[in-house]
DNA sequence: TCGGTAAGCTGACGGCATGACAGGACAAGT
DNA sequence: ACTTGTCCTGTCATGCCGTCAGCTTACCGA
């Protein structure tokens, strides 16, 4: 599947190698957590790590590099989102407790992993093609799930056919993963985090199906 | 009002000094256009600038600092925003309206200026005060004036009372935000701008009033 | 016209991060 | 013990950072 793990200059890493790799990738990870993306060093990340920069430099090209692997990583694990929405109902009570899990998973997942997530997003909007293709795939695992639901609703005739379900979803989802990245805004604005969720889940309804649930 | 221009030791900028402070400013918002925040160096904006890093550092802190100084121009600026929402009616056609309206001129401000928005949404994203307080500058011109007027319909009954009206708001801003800076993203979805716009437009109208526009 | 003063700019410098290389340390097999 | 290939690091040239002293320029009052 995906090639062996390789050094910059072409060797197969080995058990030792893969495991300061890895070493390296996690300690990049807290230091994105903890300072800002611009400042982190590759410096810092090896003497974190109790290596060397020369050893960083055998793993990754740069920080870009090596941050494009953990979000690759994480990625991978994005998929998991996908059962917020197989086989969910979007009817009745059943499509309120759907958006509302819906809302739930997504925000825990990108509050989870924000610190890499941040990177991701801003390497995306500056036009990064890399990112951008992560980005896309994580969001994708939600929003062409929600793209089905609508597109579903929309052939029973409960949505009026103007609406393009790929544009909804999309604005959903990326809604949600703004208001996870954001909701130090919110609370500045008096709204807590208890409150935001059901709200969100409103509007995630409300674009889904055009109407108000039932609860 | 706000006391003179000074530069970093101390001296009260002149005519001259002031022409060139806005030139390296001028020079940085095109630097941010054009490459990835983080590859930003002081020694490229002074060059660009025709000038030398010393004098960079004679007005700005560091870059950050000269960012946060464009950022709160265009915080200045975006006062205009709250044009887009003043007086203005959320029924019947009007609201229709209303949405779209909004959704342009918000969405043309985001663009505009979509260079350093990128950089204001990462450092309020990763917890930096400054950042952050003009962001909320930016979006409280638009996001107070949704509040009342999803207050204002709450209290005539129109919408249920368990909706927090700034939550509510908040979400579809902070919404309007991301889509702005990841239109790249719709467009491999198969969205285009111009089908965008009015789903988008939509989803606020939903919010606001909890009912499909009549168009 | 002529200093005097403050503004404005830059060359130069120590310090640190970067990125490349060669060579030493280490583990595993013979 | 010896060989082999992996793994790590000391070292070095390069370039950016951030600061300072000192030079040039503009303004102003006498």
């Amino acid at each position: 599947m995906t090639g062996q793990v390789r050094t910059v200059d072409g060797r197969v890493a080995g058990r030792r190698g893969q495991a300061t790799r890895q070493k390296l990738l996690d300690c990049l990870s807290e230091m994105l957590s903890s300072s800002p993306y611009r400042d982190v060093k590759v410096i810092d990340v090896a003497r974190r790590a109790g290596t060397s920069p020369a050893t960083f430099y055998q793993y990754f090209p740069d920080v870009e590099g090596a941050v494009l692997e953990i979000a690759d990583q994480m990625a991978a694990e994005s998929a998991g989102l996908t059962e917020l929405l197989e086989g969910r109902s979007w009817t009745g009570k059943a499509g309120w407790q759907t958006a509302q899990e819906l809302v739930d998973g997504f925000m825990e997942f990108w509050r989870k992993n924000d610190a890499i997530l941040r990177v991701v997003d801003l390497g995306a909007a500056e036009g990064d093609k890399r990112f951008n293709k992560i980005r896309l795939k994580i969001l994708n695992s939600v929003t062409s799930s929600l793209t089905e639901a609508i597109s579903g609703l929309q052939a029973k005739g409960r949505i009026d056919k103007d609406v393009n379900p790929a544009a909804i979803a999309g604005a959903l989802v990326v809604m949600l993963t703004a208001v996870a990245s954001h909701q130090k805004g919110f609370s500045t604005w008096g709204v807590k985090q208890a409150e935001l969720k059901p709200n969100l889940a409103l509007l995630v309804h409300l674009g889904v199906t055009g109407k108000k649930p039932t609860k």
